[in-house]
DNA sequence: CGCAGGTGAGACATTGATGTCTCATTGTGG
DNA sequence: CCACAATGAGACATCAATGTCTCACCTGCG
């Protein structure tokens, strides 16, 4: 009984401190682990008892940010419909964890990219529905998917940061995002 | 006259630490100053005595940064010819700085964004630029100048960081980057 | 009541980067 | 050849963040 109480408050505990040190990170990506204490509300002492040191804790933040995008991945149904429609889901989910990713999305720029598994099986997903949308005839041959991919987060990241400036409203960010992946810039004759 | 030599001497050794400078940073952003001046091939005394500090390297390389902006936007002639076209000009030109600019994007998040003169002049071209094609009817009114600029800064350093990594080749750069922005992924019927 | 686990506060040593300083060396121009 | 200016090498103090530790507190539960 006792561990299982104690498993549960740790679990809810743990996670409130990841979900406001990944709004705090977003914000201030070189924030102290201090200040991430602050701002979850606990000392940096008992911070250092969930996480044994700033590498633990963003490693964990990565952890969330890629069940998120994977949480993501499953609700926009990737395999239902046209792949732009596929996109447009995608985007719209994903924009909760938008925040979290532009950071994880420059922290990666540090590591070894692309040596993770979680973020390996997520770029295989992406790909796998540009590779869909490439063979229906749907999207264009010359961008490769792993292109459209990296162009994917990358733009996820710089909306998530002008929304954070104030250039971009939050209301837009599916449709920023998403259109300018699918469309470009260019008018459409035919629509 | 020896301050016409000292001048000329200090010029040239300036240009030579921050093109390496901005070599190692685009790989490895958190460099340190030691690093940067072995990459160099001075001594970090040496360094020390070119730019104050590391924020003083920094700010230097912005401006360099700034600079080959400027040259590339005023070698892509953006007055000329459809906006596509000055977009693709740009892109290309702009290629050689790509690096620079995805560690000046990546550092950007950290200051208060927005703020520098200089970056405030790129964006009110690149704006125009945008603005020109809109007005012309080439380019789609629903996405804001504001997020193609946004947009084409956000491509420029994904797709640097993805030919970094080998996930993009780098003949590959100005079609990947311009290709995307303008067309998107969706095919085009008419072409 | 008493206690055990979790916590907050804070002291402490450690580490890594930074900035400053000195001194010997070099090499270049006068 | 001499003098000067710049450099390289390295010692040194500083500073900020980190990781570890102790101790007091409180809170719930037996």
């Amino acid at each position: 009984m006792s561990h299982l109480r104690y498993s549960r408050l740790m679990a809810v505990d743990r996670d409130h401190v990841l979900r406001t040190a990944a709004a705090l990170l977003t914000r201030k990506s070189t924030a102290t682990m201090d200040e991430v204490a602050k701002a979850a509300g606990i000392s940096r002492a008992t911070l250092h008892r969930h996480f044994a040191g700033r590498d633990a804790l963003v490693r964990a933040l990565e952890s969330l940010g890629i069940a998120e995008c994977e949480a993501a991945l499953d609700a926009a149904r990737l395999d239902e419909g046209s792949a732009s429609e596929a996109v447009r889901r995608l985007v719209s989910e994903i924009q909760p964890a938008a925040g979290l990713l532009a950071f994880l999305y420059g922290e990666s720029q540090l590591w070894e990219a692309g040596q993770d598994a979680g973020w390996q099986r997520l770029d295989a997903r992406m790909g796998a529905l540009f590779v869909r949308g490439q063979q229906a005839g749907e999207f264009r041959i010359d961008l490769t998917p792993v292109w459209l991919t990296e162009a994917l987060y990358g733009l996820i990241a710089s909306c998530a940061w002008a929304m954070h400036d104030g250039r971009v409203a939050p209301k837009d960010f599916t449709h920023m995002v998403a259109e300018l992946l699918l469309g470009g810039a260019l008018r459409r004759e035919e629509s």
